[in-house]
DNA sequence: GAACCGTATGGAACCGGTTCCAATCAGGTC
DNA sequence: GACCTGATTGGAACCGGTTCCATACGGTTC
């Protein structure tokens, strides 16, 4: 009863062990009569062919790897859904490879695409140092990059200059002039996150285009979290002159500034707005004007690149770049005097 | 350059393949000195044993399936990040079955075990019927559920009625009798959940302790989300005589039911009373007093329970019983009437 | 009827590990 | 010095697929 094998299946069928794995590929000529016993031999064994023996002889081991910083971030949650669905109909499985720290972000980067484990790479937000790329390339390793951008590999791309500048911009439409930024770490963030870059740059630019100097001290950086953000919020909001609109990194951190606001007794968005970066779930609920991304749809066609590169391994980088959308809600008004 | 065999190590070394493979799985018996010329090949010609080749004659996959309803609650992303912690050390991978729909529900109970492509299996909060389990001994899947719970294998279990108590409880404790419950579909779930029944259960056993009668209209269901419960609780808070105190099933829906309350211009919690329950990050920032899982725990000891089941096929079926935690926060106070 | 061709088919090598089993060797005993 | 024992070691079979290559066969074509 133990599990048939195909030359169990070939000895019921009378017929050779090539044949069975030509109706199995269902590859060319196979008579209909010989399929017939084959596939009935097949039903009678309940049997089904080993993948682990399969990928062996094919050389390949049917399987992707996807390096994230998984957890930290809600907005990664949506982005794995999509890979998850794009392969859901391939005979790919993946496999997940969790970063939380910078040594294990080296040893992923450093063992994955030798052990063999994998037949693609989809790394999310991580940008590997052009050493690491040489070293993908190499190594043959079909890679891609999801949000984040390297020119020597594919990558689907969040347009995140123009995201933050839409965000600001929206801020400067209402009316503010004063409008303080609060970001993940720009320098010294281990992981080199681009978005972090590109926002940062997009807000510069829509402050240079309204003409608006830009106020080194309106700028915030701190590690991504609520908290963090509360505390940074809180310094701007008790500055001599304070920002009559604050622009969030993230949606996660826009709830701290929401918060450091309330704790202040400010007024959201009468004496303070507030906009935000992702439009996770939790954004609409507590009605955050932010900037949506396009999460889900950028681990769907992270995940159809990577696909289309295992199948043609000499093919040329390609780029996706998703748009960003404005989503006014309730956290952004004009400011109280003009 | 292409990637050395055991075969070119052993040529190298000017020894056996059996004892190249025996220093790789530091096995028995090998002198210092041959072990020292095979470890000096090995990393002349940078080589690493193929997992593929490896599993195929372990006749071992080396991989465990997780099978979730992923993505429909923040909750299994805690949960996975507890599973991912306790295999990272491990020489095992996991790979997601995601869930989403009953259909791909029976697919993956019925496909995954004979694939042969996992040693071992663990479900979240599904609940396989007897026939199901049946299937999985029978094929000799080792398999263990999180969240769920059944005789013959081993489980993870939260106690959900004694969460549902504590809920409840502590409603009835700061004063209030007309307690109102929003749960998710009790009987109608294609999924069957079983925490849906047992905090339910919980539910009533406290109402019971207390000595209220249990009133059915102060009881509703439906699908869990935000919005859907949002409409559940604008029902209850508009019945002639609404409750004063609403347990939500899960922290989700406790948000919809705050919502409702501002709507209806319902101070939280002068006027309403509302109580969640995961203690999901966000609940914190929304103040949400809630019943905390230890959800990423769950995850680290499902996946130890399997590991040693992997090991030990034969054991007998372990139970794991989770305590819940009340989280007191700014939405319960007593009724404004007593 | 012989030469030829294309389609079906089976045997066997191969993928790269693990492990059984037999062989070798060093050291100790009588 | 022959014999025994246990520690090392190498050869080869095996895991279960895929696929190259050779062969068999039915049908044309001259």
């Amino acid at each position: 009863m133990a599990n048939a094998t195909i030359r169990d299946v070939a000895k019921r069928a009378g017929v050779g062990v090539a044949t069975v794995s030509r109706v199995l590929n269902d590859s060319t000529a196979v008579s209909p009569t010989t399929r017939l016993k084959v596939q009935t031999a097949i039903a009678e064994l309940n049997y089904s062919p080993s993948p682990i023996a399969r990928r062996l002889s094919l050389g390949r081991t049917l399987t992707i790897g996807v390096i994230a910083p998984f957890f930290i971030r809600p907005s990664y949650v949506e982005r794995l859904r999509g890979v998850e669905a794009a392969l859901s109909d391939s005979e790919y499985d993946f496999i997940i490879y969790n970063v939380e720290t910078i040594t294990r972000r080296n040893d992923c980067f450093h063992d994955v695409p030798r052990q063999e484990r994998v037949d693609g790479l989809l790394i999310m937000t991580l940008t590997p140092t052009d050493e690491e790329v040489d070293y993908f390339v190499q190594s043959g390793m079909p890679t891609v990059l999801i949000d984040s951008r390297h020119h020597h590999l594919s990558h689907v791309m969040i347009d995140d200059v123009a995201g933050g500048y839409q965000a600001t911009r929206h801020l400067i439409d209402l009316g503010h002039r004063k409008i303080g930024y609060i970001s993940d770490l720009l320098q010294e963030s281990p992981f080199g996150f681009r978005p972090v870059a590109d926002r940062y740059e997009g807000y510069r630019q829509a402050l240079a285009d309204a003409g608006i100097e830009f106020c080194p001290e309106y700028h915030r950086q701190g590690e991504l979290s609520r908290r963090e953000a509360r505390r940074l919020a809180q310094e701007l909001l008790t500055l001599p002159d304070p920002p009559t609109a604050i622009f969030a990194y993230s949606d996660t951190q826009a709830f701290g500034v929401l918060r450091a606001a309330q704790d202040l007794g400010l007024k959201v968005p009468e004496q303070l707005s507030v906009i935000g970066y992702d439009d996770i779930e939790i954004a609409e609920f507590l009605h955050l004007t932010t900037v949506r991304q396009h999460l889900y749809e950028s681990g769907v066609r992270g995940a159809e690149l990577l696909l289309s590169e295992i199948a043609n391994p000499l093919s040329r980088p390609q780029e996706i770049v998703l748009p960003t959308t404005l989503v006014k809600r309730d956290t952004t008004a004009p400011p109280l005097f003009t």
